[in-house]
DNA sequence: GTTATGCATAAGCTTTATTTATGGATTAAT
DNA sequence: ATTAATCCATAAATAAAGCTTATGCATAAC
């Protein structure tokens, strides 16, 4: 194994051919750069520089090594940079994970805005339920979450970050759909259509149920949003989604939503990632980007504002 | 400035994914691991590994600098394998200066020899008088000069080499050409080829014609012995030049000589190198193969004899 | 539950690198 | 031809890395 701290010196000799001028650039005194020089030239056995008078000169063996050595000393730099570059957020990799509905309705907007403010960073979004996600950030898979506090964690931390509304949909010609309001007691008699397992608002509406002392009427589960919408819109069934997935639909008369009596049901949703550890500068980032975005509302609110809010600043933004 | 052995002990914990093991590759301790790496993280400001349980993994920032730290050490083990080349004379330059005839006589034999035992070492051949040769040692263009000792010089080693005899060679129909033998005094009054300043023949004929009182008629000089041959073949004039350098138009008697009066006149022929500068080893090697060819005889002899020796020798390997 | 594995930490020690001070040799300048 | 300036070498002292020993703690395996 070299001793790359004397062949440092060497190099700097040897590109200079003056000890004294290297020692300059080394910030040390000559007689370490002769000291060390020595040193290599020991290690090596082999004669690198050849002095006449007060000049010195490279050798035959020095010149090769030389070559060499600044291939060395040019990825060094290279290394220095690319260190810099990750410091100052100019590079870098962004694991974010977060479920499919978000990732459809509400992650491209997040990522925009944040790819607008580091745009050197990549950014790879990995999506599955509430519960996948932690156990991807359990497994260094990705570094930050955006969830559902669905499962707790003792090794996660959640932060919230939003309430999305909710809404029970149906069929626009579903009887239901006629009624100034509806509980969960009248939604156990109709087939539902519910969220995988795992997921964030199949917690909540299990809570909802539970709450009032009934059971749903599970015509089937899945994880697709899309999914759900077309059987509810096909009549199959009624469920309970964040409402601004649905908002097309609803705007369109496709689907009807009728108001839960008693106050809004909110899904929390929250930023989470793992407790003993540091997060990444891009992290970081990330997170602070969506933190601040919360912090300028006293109360939190849905995304479905805030995307009207963030859509509003970028059209003033454009404007200037 | 990066401390490159804090990278290289990064490096071999990435590779390993395992500070103990990294430890064991390094030769040093696992806490020694350890704090390098910690130092390392805190220079770079970035953590590198994370920690799950006993196991380690690195983060994406510590996954980019991996690679190029990766080639760093790529290239730390082709310099070590060019330093062991350069040792083991598997690799490297031997500059060497010679005469123009002696380039052309014998510097082949010697060449193709030293070329046998050190196949992998390239070798620069450069011409000129022999004090051009010194000039040449001096300012490093050359390690090792084979030349006569023409000039000394303080600054020079001459090591005697071998001795080549010399001869006058006169047009076979020269009144001389008959003669049983003659002296410089007759060679005063012919008309005399001479070779340029500086070389080792003339510095010989100068001393031989002023030991007897007299000065050539100079009727021109050159380098060139071709030139010199070919001039005195045309009965043009006389020269003095080594025997060997004319041994074919000798046999061809296309070329005649006449003995000197008196013992038989040699040119000394000489290894030179600089006496303050250690040789590289290349230079060691060559000056240890003509030394051990001469010290295989007691007595000096020429290379005219050298070479038969060495052609039997060829001969003889060739046969096993 | 016990053992083995593997990183972290702290204190002390060793080695390496560097500085300060000085000398000597060479080249340039007055 | 002194004198001054440049530049590397050397030696001794000091400073700074780097490493070891000893030990702890957490996790994973048996």
């Amino acid at each position: 194994m070299i001793n790359l701290n004397q062949l440092r010196v060497f190099y700097y000799a040897a590109k200079n051919l003056n000890f004294t001028a290297a020692a300059g650039e080394l910030f040390i005194t000559q007689p370490a750069v002769t000291a060390q020089v020595k040193s290599f030239e020991e290690f090596c056995n082999l004669k690198l520089f050849k002095k006449r008078g007060r000049k010195i000169y490279l050798t035959d063996e020095g010149k090769s090594l030389y070559t060499y050595a600044e291939k060395i000393f040019k990825f060094e730099k290279e290394i220095e940079n690319i260190i810099d570059d990750m410091r100052e957020l100019k590079r870098g990799i962004l694991s974010l994970g977060t479920t499919k509905a978000y990732a459809r309705y509400f992650m491209p907007l997040m990522i925009t805005t944040f790819h607008k403010n580091y745009p050197y960073i990549k950014i790879q979004l990995n999506e599955g339920s509430s519960l996948d996600m932690i156990y991807s950030l359990l497994d260094f898979t990705i570094e930050v979450a955006v969830i559902a506090k669905a499962e707790d964690n003792p090794e996660v931390n959640f932060f919230p970050f939003s309430q999305e509304e909710m809404a029970v949909i149906l069929s626009p010609n579903h009887p239901l759909a006629k009624r100034k309001s509806i509980t969960f007691k009248d939604l156990a008699a109709e087939p539902f259509i519910m969220k995988e397992k795992g997921s964030g608002t199949r917690k909540l509406v299990e809570a909802l149920f539970e709450q009032e002392d009934c059971v749903p009427d599970v015509l089937m589960e899945t994880s697709n949003t899309e999914f759900i919408k077309q059987l509810v819109q096909r009549g199959e069934g009624v469920s309970f989604v964040v409402k601004e997935a649905a908002a097309a639909e609803l705007k369109e008369k496709k689907l009807a939503t009728v108001p839960l009596r008693g106050p809004k049901i909110y899904l929390d949703v929250s930023i989470a990632y793992l407790k003993d550890q540091i997060l990444s500068p891009p992290a970081r980032a990330f997170v602070d980007t969506l933190g601040k975005l919360k912090s300028e509302d006293i109360h939190p609110m849905g995304i479905g504002m805030l995307m009207t809010k963030i859509m509003a600043q970028r059209r003033r933004a454009e404007a200037e």
